[in-house]
DNA sequence: GGACTCACG
DNA sequence: ACGTACGTGAGTCCC
């Protein structure tokens, strides 16, 4: 690509008097400017537009947004040719009338949409989230997009090929086990040998079959009865898929998808998609690269920067429960970010009624997943399963922890009536996701949508905080002039390049942008990590 | 294309 | 009696 100064601009969208609308910033930018052209001087976008007025709508493309709001259907792209399924004939070689008739009534459409949309924008919370945070963002993350992340093929491919040869093992081990041959990575025909053939109990049951998940297989270990041969089976079953897994999604998949002229892996921010407000990422997702395995780590590791260049990790502490402090007021979880205590240590004090001192890892990780549980607003069955513990303690774990945090029992509550009262659930900047379940009859779904009730806010307040973070990073990076670049986007993570000689420079700023994302009633504390690497940097 | 499974926060 | 954690995206199997 030229220099920015050289890139051409569309003559009708340079002018900045004329209100240019558009389907999706984000989308078109990233189109436009692969073929050099900047687009400038953006006033309205539908996508986003629609996406805030009603994020629990699935798909704010043109054609959706003009269906639900409109009721009106698009010509599609695929009805001007189609003289083979999925190809699409580039414009210039279909007839005239075809092309106006298509982007006519797309462009049609933008304005009708943007005068029903607007002025419902107009003022209020959803007005400012516009102007001040997905507007801006949206360029963002179409740098972001162009930019992509450099990825160390080589090791890709060693990694690919070492876990090829375990996975060939494994195959074998698996066969041998089961006295024959069959698909190590098909549910249904592992299901076949262990439930008919080695006659394992059944422990659950999916719509269709009976479950082979990682939870049921890890279950049927604990069982004493199963006999040895189909332990050995099992645990062969987990190890092949876990490498399985990593090797297709990743390890073979990624190399793949590097741009063989710029060296890099380049992945699609969703801004439009989250019914909370957080981004997703697509095409790849770059948002599920493994951790928690070792194999997964290398994973990460084979994230690097521009030679001679470095990496910044900067990711959110607990940025979730701190939201839940502030938003419920809870003087113990307040008191005790304020003093900087480790949270699920105290929470792991009031469950076993011992000193923090004392906690052991078991107890604190237990803590921890209560933590997380409240979040959720998991009922005592689940928790049980999860902890692996019998139901009336997890009862006991959810009763201590409403005890030891009363401000937050009274704030699901009240989270959970408000959205009742009004219809929707709402993030601190007021995002707002419409909840329709709360008032049905049907006691499952309504359970389910009080748990979205209490979530949303805390969920969507994390995104909302993260995406203002990375606003102003972005405008303090070409404040200051600097070369480092934002590259990824994790939730509560920020990822950078950058040469070394900015290392400082950069830790203070992208620290400032983080923890002054919001004035909360608590701190909001950042992990930041340097490394040659993604993997290293944490 | 649905179902299942599993990777992440 | 039932079902049971929020939010995503993707690979594979199999109809």
């Amino acid at each position: 690509m030229r220099s920015p100064a050289a890139k051409t601009s569309l003559g009708l969208l340079a002018d900045p008097e004329v209100e240019k609308l558009s389907a999706s910033l984000e989308r078109e930018s990233v189109a436009l400017m692969r073929a050099d052209v900047a687009l400038d001087g953006v006033r309205f976008d539908v996508g986003l537009a629609s996406y805030l007025l009603a994020s629990e709508r699935r798909g704010h493309e043109l054609e959706q947004v003009a269906a639900a709001e409109l009721d009106v259907s698009l010509l599609s792209r695929e009805s001007l040719s189609n003289p083979r399924r999925g190809v699409h004939l580039p414009l210039d070689e279909l007839a005239p009338e075809q092309v106006s008739a298509y982007a006519g009534s797309h462009a049609g459409a933008v304005f009708a949409l943007h005068d029903t949309l607007a002025p419902r924008l107009a003022e209020g919370p959803l007005a400012e989230l516009y102007r001040d945070m997905e507007l801006p963002l949206a360029r963002v993350l179409v740098e972001m997009e162009l930019l992509g992340v450099r990825i160390d093929l080589p090791r890709f491919e060693r990694m690919s090929e070492e876990v090829r040869g375990e996975l060939s093992e494994l195959v074998e081990r698996a066969h041998e086990l089961a006295g024959g041959s069959f698909n190590v990575g098909s549910p249904r025909q592992l299901e076949t040998i262990l439930f008919d053939q080695m006659q394992l109990p059944v422990l659950k049951k999916t719509k269709t079959s009976r479950s082979t998940s990682h939870d049921v297989l890890t279950d049927l270990l604990l069982h004493p009865e199963v006999p040895e041969p189909a332990r050995q089976l099992i645990e062969v079953v987990l190890e092949h898929r876990s490498l399985a897994k990593l090797e297709g999604t990743y390890l073979s998949a990624l190399p793949k998808l590097v741009d063989a002229g710029t060296g890099r892996l380049r992945t699609r921010y969703n801004q439009a998609v989250a019914a909370t407000g957080r981004l997703s990422s697509s095409d790849p997702n770059l948002q599920n690269i493994p951790i928690r395995s070792e194999l997964g780590r290398r994973v990460r590791a084979a994230f690097v920067p521009e030679p001679g260049w470095k990496m910044l990790a900067a990711d959110y502490s607990q940025v979730e429960l701190r939201v839940l402090a502030h938003l419920s007021h809870d003087a113990a979880l307040v008191d005790a970010y304020t003093r900087g205590a480790d949270v699920h240590a105290q929470t792991a004090t009031a469950l076993f009624g011992v000193d923090e001192a004392d906690v052991s890892r078991e107890q604190r990780g237990a803590a921890k997943t209560v933590n997380f549980a409240v979040i959720y607003g998991q009922s005592e069955f689940a928790l049980s399963r999860n902890l692996r513990i019998p139901r009336r303690e997890a009862r006991r774990y959810i009763q201590t922890f409403f005890e030891r945090y009363e401000g937050v029992a009274r704030f699901m509550d009240e989270v959970v009536e408000q959205a009742r009262t009004r219809g929707y659930a709402e993030t601190l900047f007021g995002r707002r996701r419409v909840i329709p379940d709360l008032r049905t009859k049907n006691r499952n779904l309504r359970a389910a949508a009080e748990r979205v009730a209490r979530n949303t806010p805390i969920q969507g307040t994390a995104a909302d905080i993260l995406k203002r973070a990375m606003v102003t990073v972005a405008n303090e990076l070409k404040g200051q002039g600097l070369s480092a670049r934002m590259l990824l986007t994790v939730h509560d993570e920020l990822v950078f390049e950058f040469p070394p000689e900015e290392q400082q420079a950069l830790e203070a700023l992208v620290e400032a942008a983080m923890a002054g994302a919001a004035e909360l009633s608590v701190p909001l504390a950042v992990n930041l990590g340097v490394g040659e690497s993604w993997g290293e940097a944490h």
